[in-house]
DNA sequence: TATTGTTATACTCTATAACTATA
DNA sequence: TATAGTTATAGAGTATAACAATA
């Protein structure tokens, strides 16, 4: 029990450096999380609005504003959907693509400095007992 | 490398996973991720505002809000400093110390879920591991 | 009628800059 | 002068409810 708290905690601390990574990555980059969380699921994807809500769990509401602000920034763009006028898919612009990737490159970079301690095997034996804690909920 | 990109991929996705735990747990009990967290920090510590920015790494102006809004749900409380009365320490009420209990008990209950798929050795090693990687800054 | 996306409104959280009171 | 904390202002991000246009 006193092992099952302490990786508990392990997890909630983990939880919070990677986050704090990705805030600093974001800030490199001159983003926001939430538009580099929006880049990143946009990547080969061309969703309509309310898949895009569902990709991201928020309210379609949330996202009118979200997309809104990265058009705003040149990033993402809003497409028509023929045969469906109500409807609008996101992609991202050339520079949504750039952002998004320069991005990506630089939080693996920072977190590959994070785990740079760790041997080979310790990586890999990591690498499988996360996969096995996502597989979880699936 | 390719194995590289699989362990930073796997760390994002986690750290995803438990912030939306801790997500789920503050909707449980009514709070949100920024009161949740304030109460954890104030656990067993009652720092002054400037103090408290530090813990949190947010900006003096920004814990006003944060302390106000928490003051307003009975959860912390503004305690004078003796011999400066500029100062003001922040501490936790019954409430706010309840609420946190029962907030860190659910996020652990919730992970536990989680980490449930793992054998007691691998559970073992990934918290070895975890403590490795967290190391690195300090 | 149902669905798509938006608007209106309100709240949390954050930052910067200017301010007050005290040291 | 310097420090502790607040206020003012602006912006991101979220939710709920009501709405318009289209299906």
């Amino acid at each position: 029990m006193g092992e099952g708290l302490a990786l508990t905690d392990a997890l909630v601390q983990l939880s919070f450096r990677v986050q704090a990574v990705v805030e600093q990555a974001c800030a490199e980059h001159g983003a926001l999380p939430g538009q580099a969380r929006l880049l990143g699921v946009l990547e080969g994807r061309s969703p309509a609005m309310t898949e895009l809500a569902a990709l991201l769990d928020v309210e379609r509401a949330s996202v009118t504003g979200l997309v809104d602000r990265a058009e705003r920034r040149g990033l993402v763009r809003r497409v028509a959907v023929p045969g469906d006028r109500r409807a609008a898919r996101v992609e991202l612009t050339d520079k949504g693509r750039e952002t998004e990737a320069a991005f990506r490159a630089d939080v693996a970079r920072r977190l590959e400095a994070l785990t740079g301690g760790l041997s080979a095997a310790e990586r890999e034996r990591f690498a499988r007992s996360v996969g096995r804690i996502l597989a979880v909920g699936d």
